[in-house]
DNA sequence: ATTACTTAGTGTAAAATTTACACCCTATAT
DNA sequence: ATATAGGGTGTAAATTTTACACTAAGTAAT
């Protein structure tokens, strides 16, 4: 035991996936980094947790520094312990996955001196990525996509309004299949968490759909199961 | 401890959820601590992660030590990383559940210097354990609750052969709910993942039931899904 | 103002799944 | 032989899920 203390040094980091929407094409937020190992590579954001702060803190931080957006419900999905997973050393991480409302990010601000530049990537084009970040990458898309059949959990995503074909599309884009409009449409209404707004979509060049919005305090009167435990 | 561990950056240990079935009750594994903090309190068999092995070869290895049994499925659930959640310095937990056969394991020894003694403790008699143990235990029960509901996963806490209503008292028990006898068999028996064997009960002062087995190769069939990303 | 175009919005019947429910069977013990 | 304790089985009703196609409303072009 002693010994082990004495020899310690691992770090702990934080990977995110940060998801958005943008213009009906879901992205996660990329950085490029300009350090050895890996430099130029695309890899996840991300960043090695502090004494002072719980890991939720950290990724918090993180997509702070990346988005200047706080308070965004992030969740962790799996820890990646391989050994060998970082060339120079032994790094344990902790991954989550955010999504955010790609309108209210302010512009990009990677204040990380490890990356050179951040930017959003299309998940459907997404390239191999530093580290075993492109396996983090499929955990966290996987789990999202497997959760979104059981609970509602992407309007974070949409703008504050929308319309039911936005959502729709937006399921169809996370799982990548089409659905029926009518069955959609009805199951989504049947869960009773969105408030029908008496406003229409502007500025389209066609007939102009409902607009609604998510009621939270709806969501979490029937998704109860899902918060009875406190964050970490 | 405390003066070493002020010397260091953050720890990375394992805390572990192993469970077992006796006689119809389901009970976990718990170490009684011999050292400060929280000496001759209970908590969940864990260790600190070393340098070459990955947080899941941790998870194993703690497991042999404490039960001798190697090769056991074990599942990662969550990361716990609160600031003070270990009184004497950062500790950051990854939290394993596992699921083993009684009858299978040898004497439990604990090798452990911090643990006097371990032993099996019912789970509906579980105390307060040390440090945050008690929420890990409960985050982890609850995920094996809500997992069994869209998977079979509970064949390794039975023997190797069972009988249908053995099947059932298990999950009655993880419920802890009463479940409908033929619908539970019909149910069970359509996954088509059990093989019925040609035998019965023995020992029995009633009607022998039939004994089945759990196949594997046709689990793995019919819930890929699960597995599509390798582990760690 | 007519027309063409594009997306919005709606209902029903069939199929599949889930639920509720009760009695006879068989082995053992006395 | 009989009492006991769990083993084993089917069906109807209810619910949920699926498949499927047309009309409505607004915009844009002529």
């Amino acid at each position: 035991m002693e010994k082990l203390l004495q020899n310690f040094d691992s770090i702990f980091s934080i990977d995110c996936i940060i998801f958005g929407l943008n213009e009906g094409e879901l992205k996660i937020l990329l950085i490029e980094r300009n350090e050895d190992p890996y430099k130029s590579w695309y890899a996840l954001p991300g960043n090695i947790v502090e004494q002072n702060e719980s890991i939720d803190d950290a990724a918090q931080r993180i997509l702070y520094e990346l988005t200047g957006l706080k308070d965004i419900y992030m969740e962790q999905f799996y820890t990646f312990g391989a050994v060998k997973r970082h060339p120079s050393g032994r790094v344990i991480t902790v991954a989550y996955n955010a999504m955010i409302r790609l309108d209210s990010a302010k512009e990009l601000k990677p204040v990380t001196n490890y990356a050179s530049k951040a930017f959003w990537m299309p998940v459907k084009d997404m390239p191999e990525l530093a580290f075993d970040h492109t396996q983090i990458f499929n955990k966290g898309f996987e789990k999202i996509r497997s959760k979104i059949s059981f609970e509602p959990i992407v309007f974070e995503l949409l703008p504050e309004k929308f319309t039911l074909s936005q959502l729709q599309n937006l399921y169809e884009v996370i799982l990548n299949k089409e659905l029926d409009k009518r069955n959609f449409r009805k199951k989504m209404l049947a869960y009773n968490i969105l408030n029908e707004l008496n406003e229409k979509q502007e500025g389209v060049s066609f007939r102009a759909a409902k607009l609604y919005s998510f009621d939270k305090h709806k969501y979490d009167k029937f998704f109860q199961k899902e918060l009875s435990f406190g964050k970490d």
